[in-house]
DNA sequence: TACTGATTCTAACGAACGTTCGAATCATTG
DNA sequence: CAATGATTCGAACGTTCGTTAGAATCAGTA
């Protein structure tokens, strides 16, 4: 009968006890995520249609409506994935390093290594980030403040380790538009590897913060 | 009869010899092209209609399409408007200042100063970057790309001065991208002035830049 | 085998889309 | 005033949009 994408779904759920986590229902749900996130990226959410992700991703256009009750609840799912992806890896990195400069690498190389490895999903992230409307918009937008809140304290610890004064906001907001802005022009073929450029955009931010005094020449 | 939006526009020209150069044709454009620019950084450009742009503009539909023959068209008229404007104001600018330190200021406090002042306009050049389909997206790129090759110049000629040797590619790149990213963070309220933020994101970068040597804290 | 619920489909719905046609209005000049 | 071209409009064009109803098919169990 009606679709079960309804908040919590249930009987699809076997009751396996260990091996398989994932139903085929799970399975096939990732799969169309993962086309749509394609779809996504090249075309933009307004400008993907459902019949566009229905050729996509070899599903008839009603069969999608199995898996979620509406195109904007399909991008919610994306975008949920995707940051809570990304937040839950930093901070399984982050356990058992103390040194406040390492912490930040590992911020920098995380996100650029997971930016760069699912290019697609997280420029839908970044590229269509006001179009979640109130409830849908709200629970990403809340991901988001954690993350972002995250990186102030990292960069607060680094200030506080060296005694240097300069404005968190405006340096972790940059630090974000530098590596967001990647998907504007990173290519595999003339870039370098993910550590690579994380390693020249953490040396270019932690020298920007840290290298004290004048900087002007003198004359 | 028919629109004259199509390529070059004679006739409406008036032979005024110097008090007025804009005709009322020019000016109504322009009021058109600020609306929809407004509704596009709200909307987004797929997202917005043609009657959305009709209801924000105060005029007809049809009205619109003797000013410019498509949506399309529209777009490219604002990002190249915007582009070349702030491409125009750069050299301006430059004119007479040697400093490579001073002239990288400069790029930074102009990109900054426009961004801020024509935050809609600057968002749907940023955001809406992809859209543009061959000829019309092949003549905003062209600006882009000199835009980008100024930029790059004038960090050449910096590392040039001070014998650096960081990759400026990746620099500029991340400068733009602290910069661009602007616009989904700013707020008039809480953030400071533009000469403060370009102030400080140039600090960062050119600390960023320039110090030398090791970072790393010894052990 | 027959049964049951999960999954997928075809076919359509009404609404909104970008665009165009031809008539109405306006401003200007003879 | 009449005439002319510039400007604006209402009404519609054909297409595509997101979504849905209801039937068909599949997989698993009894």
């Amino acid at each position: 009968m009606g679709s079960p994408s309804t908040a919590t779904r249930v009987s699809a759920r076997r009751h396996r006890i260990a091996p398989e986590p994932e139903t085929r229902y799970d399975r096939r749900l990732a799969e169309i995520l993962a086309h749509a996130t394609e779809v996504f990226c090249k075309k933009g959410y307004e400008g993907a249609s459902m019949r566009d992700l229905s050729r996509e991703s070899g599903m008839s256009l009603a069969g999608l409506y199995y898996y979620f009750e509406s195109k904007e609840r399909l991008l919610y799912l994306i975008q949920r994935h995707t940051f809570s992806t990304i937040v839950e890896r930093l901070k399984a990195r982050l356990q058992g390093v103390d040194d406040a400069e390492d912490r930040i690498r590992i911020f920098i190389l995380n996100h650029l290594e997971y930016f760069l490895a699912n290019q697609s999903a997280m420029k839908v992230l970044s590229h269509e980030d006001e179009v979640l409307k109130n409830g849908f918009g709200a629970e990403v937008a809340a991901i988001k403040r954690e993350y972002y809140r995250i990186c102030v304290g990292l960069l607060d610890d680094l200030k506080r380790e060296r005694g240097l004064q300069s404005s968190t906001r405006i340096a972790v907001l940059s630090l974000f538009g530098m590596m967001n802005w990647i998907y504007t022009w990173h290519k595999p073929r003339v870039d370098a590897d993910p550590e690579s450029i994380a390693g020249q955009m953490a040396d270019l931010f932690l020298r920007g913060v840290m290298a004290g005094g004048k900087i002007r020449k003198e004359r």
